[in-house]
DNA sequence: CAGTGGTCTAGACCACTGG
DNA sequence: CAGTGGTCTAGACCACTGC
């Protein structure tokens, strides 16, 4: 059992968060001039974090359960609702999934009723579902220097090695999709062409299982482009055909950018869909 | 979404309150007869539904406050950990806005801190406050009757009077976004093209003053389209110059489609941006 | 049946806003 | 200062899941 607070004072506490040895803390003493320091959270964000820590840590796997709330409220010294405050967060960001009666899992692409989360392409007529998986051609997987375009989304420096692919997505046998995908080399060292392809199931769920890397969010910078040969020839339409440009960097935990993406949409028979709140 | 389980014997309701001032508390009696509804749903849901056809109803305009927790608790004798829950889903919705220390207000498409909240296109470099705000020209706005298309999206008959509003947006001097808008003749009835060119910020807001219509959320279909002549003459680009088709449905309360919007957005210097979680 | 998340309550105190 | 939303607790009970 790991402690990573202490007992918790009826007042409120300042941002520090580790300090677990000491087990026993001031009493209800009057509280003493804390006016210094303005940098203080609610007690269900720092819990939020810790969670979050141990979620970066891997110490839950995607798709395992998370302890209960009451052992979560144990480990932390707090309460239930404080624990439950905190989850509400962590699901509301889809990085945990609760279910009544089970438990509280930490969030997969694998096994998600929504097997595309991040994937906003509708058929005009129908939804993702009728049109079953879609069909996967790796054009190619190579290791490359990062441009200067490429390492700055990505954070890295310039030339540093990235490996990209490029493929193409069809739905019901029509080429729909033309992806490049750039990854960072070191973390996804080993990536090849055969997994890239063999895999079944999204490609961020095998992300998770084979290189341990949850995509958490993602932001995507939409235009319309027109297709040049190459482009066109890929998916079947002609040249200058106007289609979808989806740039999309995708992150892991703490805000870290570890794919980029820019995708060509045909939209004669499909559509980005999304819902404005 | 309303349906609740069943196959259990229906003790719903702990405390059986189920009532604000003006209706009877009715006991399950067992007789569907005068169960217009069958409202299987925790307190806090039909907490929110009340205040939901408040909003709705125009109890309280928007911007203003709505009641305090503690009064909206006694309104509905509950507790106040109830009504926060309550007012939480909405303010999720977007449709309240909490303000500590000052109250709960009924959000508005005015005096928001973001302007535009339906308009996702950001210029490529700064955000949308750094070029200002939009230049509208009213090119034509008309009373027309609704196509079959039209009065489809809107849950209008086919034939219904439609207003028909055709405008073009600016930033920064530099036409962007030619805009098509469709909205039901007899709720707008009296809008005027100068109304449209007049009012100082966004259309929504005047919907709200003008007419009593929020939107409350909306849908958008995306497509890659290339542009027609007119089109092309409008936003001062060359014919088939790829542009962004966005289509949007809004929403009032109730899931109530208020207004069908067709716009072309030029990506050369701007971009659609979205947030995936 | 025990264990989980989900709801509801009552009360305390904190942080912020404004008169 | 009083009033508001925000946090936190403790305890009760409900609904669902699986053994």
């Amino acid at each position: 059992m790991f402690q990573a607070r202490q007992a918790r004072p009826p007042h409120r506490m300042p941002m520090a968060q580790t300090v677990p040895s000491t087990t026993e803390a001031s009493l209800p003493s009057g509280d003493a001039a804390n006016q210094a320091a303005p940098a203080f959270s609610p007690l269900y964000q720092q819990i939020k974090g810790l969670i979050l820590q141990s979620l970066q840590a891997g110490e839950w796997k995607p798709g395992e359960a998370i302890p209960s709330e009451m052992e979560l409220a144990a480990r932390y010294r707090v309460s239930q609702g404080t624990v439950r405050k905190a989850i509400d967060d962590l699901a509301a960001e889809n990085l945990v999934v609760r279910r009544q009666g089970k438990g509280t899992f930490v969030a997969t692409h694998s096994e998600q009723h929504v097997q595309y989360r991040f994937l906003k392409l509708m058929p005009d007529s129908g939804d993702l579902d009728s049109e079953g998986p879609a069909q996967r051609r790796i054009v190619e997987c190579r290791r490359v220097r990062a441009s200067a375009d490429v390492a700055r989304l990505l954070a890295l420096r310039s030339g540093d090695a990235v490996l990209q692919v490029r493929r193409v997505l069809s739905f019901g046998g029509v080429p729909t999709i033309l992806e490049d995908l750039w990854l960072p080399g070191t973390t996804f060292k080993g990536l090849t062409l055969e997994q890239m392809a063999g895999y079944q199931g999204p490609t961020y769920a095998m992300f998770e299982v084979e290189f341990g890397v949850r995509m958490v969010r993602a932001q995507e910078k939409i235009r319309a482009v027109a297709a040049d040969d190459a482009q066109a020839a890929l998916l079947q339409v002609a040249a200058q055909t106007p289609l979808l440009s989806v740039e999309r960097l995708a992150y892991t935990y703490k805000d870290t950018p570890m794919e980029l993406r820019r995708g060509l949409y045909r939209t004669d028979t499909h559509h980005y869909r999304n819902e404005l709140n």
